[in-house]
DNA sequence: ACCTGAACACCGTTCAAGT
DNA sequence: ACCTGAACACCGTTCAAGT
């Protein structure tokens, strides 16, 4: 990767690391999966990558604005992670269920960075533009798809925002009760979403009686 | 509250507190309502309750003990709203939706107590029975009333417990999306829960055109 | 420009000692 | 039984100094 040294030049590579940035956030997010993000460490980090424990703050203002960048990154997975869900299933009502149903796999594969993307110890104003933009992106293939499928007749007509606000409600709720241990086994858990695909489209009430899951 | 101290008796009231368990539990809360989680630190809660920085040991194993004793008293007082909700709604299809928005209501009026409730920083498993049986309660109530409902066949006779999961995953979804400033401002809020309040029931497909909120 | 090393203020927790 | 005071190990962050 790096440029061999020319006779006449110093060899004189960057300190340790060709790219400090990118080892750092791997080694950050390697570490919030590994033990969570509450046991996550600037100096250990540090000390990993055989660097300072300072030299982080050549490239990020702070701790926060370090997680920040890890939950940038999760909103960009998951994004690719809904657009190949909803365009390998043929863009129809299955394909959506198959998104929603990527979205909770994402959330319980990535716990740890997910509960990092959503947990509250980074406020989306402060951390700089890009966080926001990737989670509108992530929001955004949501909202394509179920205008799409609006166009088609298939999902009710309402404003598509709030709609694509309510699908999105419903599976970051599941996500999270999954995430935090309040579903008891994976069962549950398999069963919930199975459950959720059936219900967020048809409602929990009676008159649609035939298609739904036996009482189980 | 304390004793009067007999005659004979001597004044031996507590240190400093009748009941500083109680205390620091009020103190914690507090805290937490006013600056966050992160921001609370056991060395301040003693100081302002005038008490040693290690008194609280004497009351709760650790930092840990104490967040969850605060999740504790979250989810009972939730079950409060959820159940007055219920019953002062008259136990109908319009009571359960008002339990619904009870929920949304207490999560943003209660944000960072429902956060600890919901953070993640604690597990169920390892901080004792009482916290993991007060949040069953929690969901009792809903359980309780969603069964009401499947018996007077306003709701899908599907397995009860699996529709209270839904039901509570979709709420907390709710919540948490309000709670994270991931909607952006408080009329989508009002918005998304009197949308969640028509669709859980009902679902987001066509064929129920009639009673739905227009597309304003 | 990028990294280091020492230092600062702060934290949760332990433990022998007091009453 | 309940609380204190000093101490320990650890943390994020700053800053003058090195190359």
């Amino acid at each position: 990767m790096a440029k061999i040294a020319g006779k006449g030049r110093k060899p004189r590579r960057p300190y340790h690391h060709g790219n400090l940035r990118r080892g750092l956030l791997d080694e950050a997010l390697a570490t919030i999966r590994a033990e969570g993000v509450d046991r996550l460490t600037l100096r250990e980090i540090g000390t990993r990558l055989g660097v300072s424990r300072t030299a982080l703050y050549r490239h990020f203002a702070d701790k926060r604005a370090l997680l920040a960048a890890v939950a940038t990154e999760g909103f960009r997975t998951l994004r690719q992670h809904l657009e190949a869900a909803w365009v390998e299933g043929g863009r129809n009502r299955e394909a959506f269920e198959a998104m929603g149903t990527a979205y909770i796999r994402f959330a319980i594969a990535n716990s740890s960075h997910y509960r990092v993307m959503f947990g509250g110890s980074i406020d989306p104003k402060v951390c700089g533009p890009e966080l926001a933009a990737e989670a509108a992106g992530a929001f955004q293939a949501l909202v394509d798809a179920l205008s799409s499928l609006q166009r088609a007749g298939i999902v009710r007509a309402d404003d598509t925002l709030t709609t694509a606000r309510y699908v999105w409600a419903v599976v970051h709720g599941v996500s999270m009760l999954a995430i935090n241990g309040q579903l008891p086994d994976p069962v549950s858990i398999d069963g919930l979403t199975r459950y959720t695909s059936d219900r967020l489209l048809t409602g929990i009430d009676v008159g649609r009686a035939l298609s739904g899951a036996p009482r189980g």
